[in-house]
DNA sequence: CAAAATTGCGTAAGCACTTACGTAATATGA
DNA sequence: TCATATTACGTAAGTGCTTACGCAATTTTG
């Protein structure tokens, strides 16, 4: 046999390894249910043990307590109940709730697998001891540890490491991040309007070419953030369309690029500068009074471009940002 | 959150645990992969890593190194070709062989791509240790373990603890079953003839309604074993498809199969036990020559039954065996 | 108290492998 | 030496999850 580079490569290909032997392991032991004759499949076990201990109950509930998703356990439902072990019925009291419980027959088959599952553990926990490590605890630590912090930030800090974050002006070949940052941004939060698409989709007619700015975020090569300075009539400009890529987020990117917008706006001679946001968006609210906008009162020119629960501010001129001596 | 019964589950869920690991890193350093711009999958990796050292290579040649399936590595070699990134060519001499090698793209990419790769050795390495055990080392104990005894076997033997093997003669129930053990015993190493599968479709009207018998090897509930008894003549019986389910392997269920089986035909009055076996199967061959079986030319018809290749073997008459004088 | 957001669930499609199977080229063996 | 294995490889389909998405029912909110 020759070398297994998996092996050599360790910590490179432990996802791989990790992925083996999972596989390795339930194959297996859907080979015993198999012809251990029972109508039942290994992978039903737990939405069955949970059943029997805690019924009726939802399928989302069931995918929580599994650490599944609920279109897992939704399809599991389906092929057991396709098979007479689980019985349905809706939650009167919730119409949307599908409460899942044993049948007979489902009892009496958990039952008839009983040794089956206790086999299982035996040779699992057999298995786990012959690796000589206290590999369930490590295991444990493990999913801790990536629930504290993802393996996509780890990597993510360590390939940043080094490398500064800049603030650029649009070009042509960065245009195409501004979409792809923001629809990553808003997407899930808000539904674009036909307004945002046109923008999004070409920035530079709708912002460059009107005298206003794109600028982006950078860390190294990776685009992470941009935003966009709309000039609304002259001397009026709206900070709009700010976006940070969801892993870099906490890292002040925000705040620099804000900061660089308004820079530039102050540059470019601006009397007002403004922003119009969404309630929802609180960590953006709470970044832009801290950087010294306030709410306002829209212009009705303005108050018409958003929706109605749109939140609408200003920035109070520079001097008075650290002194609070007022008129 | 509520409490996740797969953890609580213990080594029940272990499986299930390991592969919510595995997909969970295997998707993060995807996603960053896919943001580093880079052409690239994470799991093009290993191939690429491995061409990267040792180059040309066949597909199946890779697919053993990684510890992968050979259509694995296919698709694999098939989406990396289509990026440019590999390149491949016919084996001169052997026409069968696909010799892959990195183009000079590939290799510039895999320069490219060093530091994502750096970032996943260093995070990986920064994540076992935080698991605060030797987990690749717990890890290869693991695989090892299961190259020396795979899973299926630990439960299989557990199961049958308690039980022991017994010999049943034929019943309607049971009849289904020497079907699907002969298939799974001979499927892979002999393609069945027509003959054979109009045997095992119906063993009953084939063998019992022509004086022969059919006995079962079963270990508690499960049937692991079979034998036909054939009526070929009177006082004349052949001992035909004998067939144990993989997993019960060396435990002397061929044998004890067997023995039942010559037993059985010397109570029917059997003058002469015969068996016709291929080549191929060494290890029934062995068993066969252990009980006393003896190579023998065959008459014309019982010949003429089978391929040319075919074993034929009778048994000594029982005086002489423990004992050596001759007429 | 409506409009809007959220929640519970189902279906469809994707993912990264696997098994199953077929074909052509090479090796084997009476 | 020629039929019979075996091997290298590809394609198709399965597996057991996931993400994406959509529809109702319920809850929240201005």
């Amino acid at each position: 046999m020759k070398t297994d580079l998996i092996r050599e490569l360790g910590p490179l290909a432990f996802a791989s390894r990790l992925r083996r032997l999972s596989d390795q392991l339930s194959h297996d032991v859907s080979m015993i249910y198999r012809d251990f004759e029972a109508d039942f499949e290994a992978r039903w076990f737990p939405v069955a043990r949970l059943l029997g201990r805690q019924s009726p109950i939802g399928v989302t509930e069931i995918a929580e307590s599994l650490g599944y998703t609920h279109p897992a356990v939704s399809q599991i439902a389906a092929a057991m109940e396709k098979r007479g072990l689980i019985r349905s019925r809706r939650d009167r009291t919730d119409e949307r709730r599908r409460l899942l419980s044993l049948t007979a027959k489902g009892k009496s088959t958990l039952a008839q697998i009983a040794p089956v599952w206790e086999a299982v553990r035996e040779c699992t926990g057999e298995l786990i001891r012959e690796s000589g490590q206290d590999f369930l605890q490590g295991l444990a630590a493990m999913e801790e540890s990536l629930r504290r912090r993802p393996m996509a930030e780890r990597l993510q800090t360590r390939l940043d490491s080094g490398s500064e974050v800049e603030i650029v002006p649009f070009t042509r070949t960065l245009e195409r991040h501004f979409e792809s940052l923001n629809r990553e941004w808003l997407g899930p939060i808000l539904p674009l309007e036909d307004n945002d698409r046109r923008i999004l989709r070409n920035p530079s007619a709708g912002i460059i070419q009107r005298g206003g700015q794109i600028l982006f975020a950078r860390i190294g090569e990776s685009v992470v953030g941009t935003v966009a300075i709309i000039l609304q009539r002259p001397g009026i400009f709206e900070i709009a369309k700010m976006a940070v890529t969801t892993r870099r987020r906490g890292k002040g990117i925000g705040r620099r690029l804000a900061q660089a917008a308004i820079d530039w706006a102050r540059q470019s001679g601006a009397a007002d500068i403004r922003i119009a946001t969404s309630p929802k968006l609180k960590a953006a609210l709470a970044l832009y009074q801290s950087m010294g906008f306030t709410r306002t009162t829209p212009d009705p020119a303005w108050r018409a471009e958003y929706q109605r629960r749109t939140i609408f501010m200003t920035l109070a001129p520079p001097r008075i940002q650290s002194d609070s001596t007022e008129g």
